[in-house]
DNA sequence: TAGTGGTCTAGACCACTCG
DNA sequence: GAGTGGTCTAGACCACTAA
């Protein structure tokens, strides 16, 4: 029966309160949590409902369940780190975008081969200036097949991310993200237009995104300006539905 | 009732066919999916199997189910990408690591605080040198709270990850891990440990971790080589399920 | 063989949304 | 008020694990 006074369903609270034995540290890693069936006992619950409280710390990484043995505390997954794009780098309103370049580049199968574009030859190109008030912080590239009939549209460019520039514009629907970070060496073209000094380090941040066939649909390259963006990752939101 | 022949899951065959439905095309993000009393009639289950296997498509953030409306077909949430520090720069086998020192730090508050460690004064601070092959890749730093009667087991050094190092060193348990990514010129005594020169660009990559009331137990500092080491992230493990 | 979790049923009542 | 998803029950049979 559903507790009436907090309107906090049944399988919640249980799931809280294995949680709160492991956060304390009285279950510990590797130990055995009562069976469903005791469980149910104890909270006077149908076994359902306790499997429903199970699935959740299961879900959160808390637990992991063993078909015939029983479920098991596992340290929390702190290895396992979010990058959330939407609430990285610089906060969203005092960001805005110059557009450097837009380029639609036909026929030329070198160049989208050379991108990762199999069977291609039309690609387009769009390069923007990230700015944070007046300070430029990082150049933006990116790279589209070429989609007949799907617009390109600038309110798009201006604001959208990345995915969902692609999402727009392709028929495929996009489906893995990737992200290589790594590092390097501002050219002098790059110092001039993030108005720093050419040599210095940078932060690379390059993004490949796929259909479900692997099929390539976009590549986008940020460089970063190394005082002005930073890039954050927790693991929290693996745990934050508990 | 059960399909006998290839001993998958009813729900799980329903899930999976929402899901190509999704990735074909077929429904459109903000599309809405056939209610759960629909898809009873349709694979002639009862609502609680279908259930499950809608709880598995919001679980992999393919549809956002609202109560009272239905469900409702989400874009993948390419923007949440994963780093999985288990798997991350570069492969197990080939990298091992050179202590160079272990200090305790005694009755240095002011140091301990520097650090984030509120109201402690003693540090266990560790220094070592990952390298693949004979190739440097990185300087790695890290403090801890100094526990009593947790002593440092010098294989824990050696081979765990610092979650784990900190998760057997402490009294409370670790429940949160945040990281930071920036870049730095390397300084001259950087670069001769990396064998690099002096002021080339690094990946600095920076660990906090956290118990459950937000008291800092461990940091962690890495500073690579900007050719030898790479994060990669990827949003494909929360979809990965179905 | 006994105990565990995994799947599934056929109901029930509830809270919420919308016309 | 009709339709939706959210919670919960009291069973059932199955596959897996371990003694």
């Amino acid at each position: 029966m559903r507790n009436r006074e907090t309107l906090i369903p049944v399988y919640y609270r249980l799931a809280e309160d294995i949680k709160k034995q492991i956060e304390s540290g009285e279950l510990k890693d590797g130990d055995l949590i009562p069976t469903e069936v005791q469980l149910g006992e104890q909270y006077s619950i149908s076994r359902m409902t306790v499997r429903q409280g199970i699935a959740l710390l299961a879900e959160a990484g808390l637990i992991e369940t063993i078909k015939g043995k029983g479920s098991f505390v596992t340290r929390p997954r702190l290895n396992q780190l979010v990058i959330d794009l939407k609430h990285v780098g610089v906060p969203r309103e005092q960001v805005h975008y110059k557009l450097l370049d837009v380029n639609l580049i036909r026929n030329n199968t070198d160049f989208a081969n050379k991108l990762g574009f199999t069977g291609e030859a039309s690609v387009i190109a769009i390069k923007r200036l990230m700015l944070k008030g007046n300070l430029p912080v990082a150049i933006e590239e990116k790279f589209l097949r070429y989609q007949k009939g799907k617009p390109l549209l600038e309110t798009q460019l201006e604001y959208a991310d990345f995915p969902e520039v692609v999402a727009k514009h392709q028929e495929s629907v996009p489906v893995r993200n990737d992200m290589l970070i790594s590092v390097a060496a501002l050219s002098a073209a790059q110092a001039k237009l993030l108005d720093a000094g050419e040599g210095l380090p940078a932060l690379v941040i390059k993004q490949v995104i796929y259909s479900k066939d692997d099929k390539l649909l976009g590549v986008a390259t940020m460089v970063c300006h190394k005082d002005r963006y930073e890039l954050k990752a927790t693991s929290y939101p693996l745990l934050g539905r508990l």
